[in-house]
DNA sequence: ATGTTCCTTCTTTTT
DNA sequence: GAAGGAACAT
């Protein structure tokens, strides 16, 4: 390659397209333009953006920081900027913006908080709260919470705001014909939103919602956005919900580009909003759209694509026939277990597993992918019978755990005094004799002054150093004394000592430690690698890495404002963003607590460690394979009421029937060299025996080969009787 | 205020 | 079958 660009030096782009088969490189070097890429699964998705993204930034000399790159967790942003930096060098890299929608959000709010009604230190509310919260509320209000449980009203607001209606707009709306429980949803969020407001706090569907109205409303903010970011890009498209793309349209000027790329095959998040119709709406609603389609495979055998495609092919609801065709040969038969019992369906798949690793295969490149969490348990137990090392990515998770979510509550009083969903959390954790009495107490007052709990205390702190002071008030005050003095040294300790000693002394001052160390030793569990204490350790050590990373990051930016200082010609709206850019002055433990409640998982699996360097067995939901490849998979509990789900089953409709066979597709196209689909005649479940039998999907599959030749189809069907290992 | 026992519930999950 | 929550007793 001689190429050479405009200015005559070889051409740089040639490195970046290099490789790339045809629509990949149609994609990565198409003019400036809005794209829509359908990228079927393996089709090398993550690759196409992030060599768009080096293409911008090194042929079309689009400066990194007019460029927005939108995933879905934190963990894609990571990998995306990671391989970015590959491209371009890690300078360059760190200016552009490459985050969730939801990271995204939460910048903007905080640079422009006042704009958006936010007092500076919001604090962002995390899923627990926020149905504790709800809870609480629905208790005030007198609703039965047995009838109408507080998770249903979190998500049904959750619901609302994604459809940006705020409660007044929810009230006006009036009720939907067969809508349930409108007249409590509306006392419901009613309240909620109140609190929210006066506790300062937002929810995570909040941070989209406020954004949305800020752009709307705020003529030169969405303007100032506009003139930065000339390029957007966006990973995983069809799970995008209604106001992410609200969002999207609303961050798009008339001279932005927006290029989106995702599977409407791959669409497994329809049950919490995501509507991949989206793809078909981005045609409509942006200028020329120049759609791309790659459906060259790059993964898998072609038996395993011959059967993904025969399953997926009897969706009715797709935006597009695609037919997944592979480059690395037919490859072995996918191997279909059909097994008496749920038990002989685990010991079949071990000794499978086991055959493999004495064939020289590591476990580390096997996994095993289930539709629910439970039936995780049979395989847990067969491996460590014979000793064959697993990991279980998801299940409970660290940043849920009851002890650091205590230790949580009483870092974000420190920020904020006004969040009493917080103080309701550790007033009495552990016990101080603080119980519902107090708290009511406390809470009249606050309610009197209007005013939060721990500023209900200062009051009284004042009150009762008055002469003739009300007697019940002042017993009041001297029963909260203590946790009071408590909050106040560790509000000094924030001042005068390093974060994760604040974070140690949270620990130890508040009795958390004992508190949880005894709780362990009761359990037996002292000293675990899981136990409750060595969790509140790994919190310890992860504020330290959170430090360190922020000292790094402190020391680069002022680096960065130097060559900004240097190449101040180019500056048309340095000056005017640069207030978002300024997060090395915020007070680190407002910035670590909001990223803990963006960030929480993978990163950190359920040993609060990143242990993914061992060799063992994967083990995860079909959901959080998604984007991930294995050499040998092992779909397990392939049946009736499990894959489609009986509640799936049970609604009836195709859409969700649809979506269910989506996530098989999506099991299915995880494996790339050997693909074994078991599935049990009966299984024990919830205590007792139930008969399931193979899923209606793989009895379809199966029966469009009913023509072909036995040798000729792409599996063989293998009777797993039932036997003693 | 707290310890005990019974009873319910039981997708998928990121942010 | 296990875990968390609510009602009940201490």
């Amino acid at each position: 390659m001689d190429e050479l660009d405009e200015l005559g030096n070889p051409s740089v782009s040639n490195s970046i397209l290099e490789n790339l088969n045809d629509s990949q490189k149609e994609a990565v070097s198409a003019p400036l333009s809005n794209m829509l890429v359908i990228a079927g699964a393996g089709t090398g998705k993550t690759r196409v953006l992030v060599s768009r993204i080096a293409y911008l930034i090194k042929h079309y000399m689009i400066e990194p920081r007019n460029i927005l790159a939108v995933t879905f967790t934190n963990k894609a942003a990571g990998e995306m900027r990671e391989r970015i930096g590959l491209f371009v060098g890690e300078f360059l890299q760190r200016q552009l913006w490459a985050s969730t929608f939801h990271s995204i959000c939460l910048r903007l709010l905080r640079a422009y908080s006042k704009q958006a009604g936010l007092e500076p230190n919001f604090t962002v509310l995390d899923t627990d709260s926020q149905t504790t919260l709800t809870k609480r509320i629905m208790k005030e209000l007198n609703i039965d919470v047995k009838e109408f449980k507080p998770s249903e009203a979190v998500s049904k607001i959750c619901k609302l705001k994604e459809d940006g209606l705020r409660a007044d707009d929810y009230i006006k709306r009036g009720r939907i014909f067969g809508e349930s429980q409108y007249e409590n949803m509306c006392k419901i969020y009613s309240a909620y939103e109140k609190i929210c407001n006066d506790e300062n706090s937002v929810d995570f569907s909040e941070l989209l919602l406020r954004t949305v109205e800020l752009l709307e409303s705020n003529d030169e903010i969405r303007a100032l956005q506009h003139r930065r970011f000339k390029e957007i890009l966006v990973d995983e498209f069809q799970d995008t919900n209604s106001i992410q793309y609200k969002f999207l349209r609303l961050m798009a000027g008339k001279n932005s580009h927006v290029m989106v790329v995702g599977d409407d095959d791959q669409s497994i998040y329809g049950w919490r909003g995501a509507d991949y119709t989206n793809m078909h709406k981005f045609l409509k609603d942006f200028d020329d759209v120049h759609e791309i389609l790659l459906a060259l495979n790059y993964r898998s055998s072609q038996k395993i694509l011959d059967m993904a495609n025969t399953l997926i092919a009897e969706n009715s609801d797709r935006l597009m026939e695609k037919v997944l065709k592979g480059n690395i040969g037919q490859g072995d038969d996918v191997s279909i277990l059909n097994c008496s019992n749920n038990n002989c369906e685990a010991s079949a798949v071990v000794q499978l597993i086991a055959k493999l690793h004495e064939a020289g295969e590591k476990y580390k490149d096997m996994a095993i992918l289930y539709r629910n969490n439970y039936l995780s348990l049979g395989f847990e137990q067969s491996l460590s019978m014979k000793h064959i090392p697993f990991v279980i990515y998801g299940g409970q998770r660290f940043f849920e755990r009851a002890e650091i979510l205590d230790t949580l509550a009483y870092l974000r009083l420190l920020i904020n005094e006004n969040d009493d969903t917080a103080a309701l959390r550790i007033i009495n954790v552990p016990s101080r004799k603080l119980g519902p009495k107090v708290v009511a107490d406390l809470r009249a007052i606050g309610r009197e002054r209007n005013c939060s709990m721990l500023q209900a205390i200062r009051l009284l702190e004042a009150y009762s150093k008055q002469e003739g002071a009300d007697k019940a008030l002042v017993s009041l005050y001297k029963k909260v004394t203590p946790f009071y003095n408590l909050i106040l040294q560790m509000k000094e300790k924030k001042e005068n000592a390093p974060l994760h000693e604040l974070v140690d002394y949270v620990i130890n001052a508040s009795g958390l430690h004992e508190m949880y160390a005894l709780k362990d030793a009761k359990e037996g569990k002292t000293g675990e690698e899981n136990s409750r204490v060595s969790n509140l350790g790994v919190l310890v050590s992860n504020v330290k890495e959170f430090e360190a990373s922020m000292n790094a990051q402190v020391a680069k930016e002022a680096t960065a404002e130097e060559a900004k200082d240097i190449n101040a010609d180019n500056s048309e709206n340095t000056a005017s963003d640069g207030e978002i850019t300024s997060t090395a002055l915020e007070d680190p433990l407002l910035t670590y607590l909001s990223n803990i409640t963006l960030v929480s998982t993978s990163e950190l699996d359920e040993d609060g460690s990143s242990s993914t360097e061992c060799d063992a067995v994967n083990m995860m939901t079909i959901h959080s394979s998604k984007g991930l490849e294995f050499k040998h998979v092992f779909l397990v509990g392939f049946e009736n009421t499990i894959l489609p789900s009986q509640r799936s089953v049970d609604i009836g409709s195709d859409k969700s029937i649809s979506e269910e066979r989506r996530l098989a597709y999506v099991g299915i196209t995880r494996a790339k060299e050997d693909l074994y689909i078991s599935y049990a005649q009966n299984r024990s479940m919830f205590g007792n025996i139930v008969t399931t039998g193979a899923s209606q999907f793989l009895r379809q599959i199966v029966r469009s080969y009913n023509e072909v030749k036995k040798e000729d189809r792409p599996f063989k069907i293998i009777p797993i009787a039932s036997q003693r290992y």
